[in-house]
DNA sequence: CGCATTTCCTGGTAGC
DNA sequence: TGCTACCAGGAAATGC
């Protein structure tokens, strides 16, 4: 699942290869729909920049307009269908073409369709409001212990949840979610208001640190996740606590535990991960956890 | 407005 | 072998 560290993987690849090339045109084998919206406006405007906010690369163009792509859980971006199984083929969303040398042809694959791939008008991102209400990027200068604590001080959310919000910060999703908090010894569930100042000044430290380890691995990949030339990241084998319930805690070696909070599993150390108080938390964790029939 | 819930989607896997 | 049921989850849409 690309979070922060794939996509920005990601991004500084693309981007010695992409700016300054021109798109001839660009070809939807999806059906059209928001996730797909504004792509033949791509057609001769030439690409400036690859960025990235969050967990969502954004290309400013040439005429005015960001090529805005969002990986989703399965996005994969590659020059052509290098790298690619054969079985990728039925799951191409997008093929960008470029002018000039090759590679010349940048494909979107997307088995499970919950990525993006569209064109917007530069700056306005009102039709993907995580991205235009986004936190600070975690590792820039506006993500501060004292930010992050008068952020979480706002909500009374469980603290797992509202960093998967991504209000807070950008680009921590459900794997640096979990790996941040079992480091800075935080339960997921503790109410983000709840938080000290002790625990978000560790929390702030501890997402910046797995961020860049991750990053220096090249991300993390479980199952779909791919580097543009098809590698898979590293960081798979460096997780402390990520889809390792039952296995001991590399810290303290008691037994790691999972639980499902905002819909979402999550594993975590009950020795290390002490809750403060959050009565609130713990009412709808059960209630989401026992939803069972249907 | 803000938060909780539901929805989107398919490959992989457990169970029979 | 082949079938069904179920699970994974980021962000938008919908509901309250």
């Amino acid at each position: 699942m690309p979070e922060l560290p794939e996509v920005e993987t990601v991004r500084r690849q693309l981007q010695p290869w992409l700016t300054g090339r021109t798109i001839a045109k660009v070809t939807l084998l999806a059906p059209a729909g928001p996730k797909y919206a504004g792509l033949e406006r791509a057609a001769g405007q030439s690409i400036e920049r690859v960025g990235r906010r969050g967990k969502f690369l954004i290309m400013p163009l040439s005429g005015g307009d960001d090529l805005v792509a969002h990986l989703g859980m399965t996005g994969v971006i590659t020059p052509g269908s290098s790298g690619l199984p054969d079985s990728a083929a039925k799951h191409r969303r997008v093929e960008v073409h470029l002018e000039g040398g090759s590679p010349n042809r940048l494909d979107f694959t997307d088995p499970r369709r919950f990525g993006r791939f569209l064109v917007v008008e530069r700056g306005d991102y009102s039709c993907m409001p995580t991205l235009a209400a986004l936190g600070p990027e975690p590792l820039g200068p506006d993500f501060t212990p004292e930010q992050l604590a008068a952020s979480l001080r706002r909500s009374d959310m469980a603290v797992k949840t509202y960093l998967l919000s991504q209000r807070p910060v950008a680009g921590v999703g459900n794997i640096y979610a979990d790996e941040a908090l079992w480091r800075a010894g935080v339960h997921p569930l503790t109410s983000a208001s709840l938080v000290n100042e002790e625990q978000a000044t560790a929390l702030h430290q501890a997402i910046r640190d797995v961020l860049t380890a991750s990053i220096d691995a090249q991300g993390t990949t479980l199952s779909d996740y791919r580097t543009v030339y098809g590698e898979q990241g590293g960081y798979a084998d460096r997780l402390d606590v990520y889809g390792r319930a039952g296995a001991e805690c590399p810290r303290c070696g008691g037994q790691l535990e999972r639980l499902v909070v905002g819909q979402r599993g999550t594993t975590f150390c009950p020795d290390c991960q002490k809750r403060t108080a959050a009565p609130r938390a713990r009412k709808l964790a059960e209630r989401g956890s026992t939803r069972r029939s249907k």
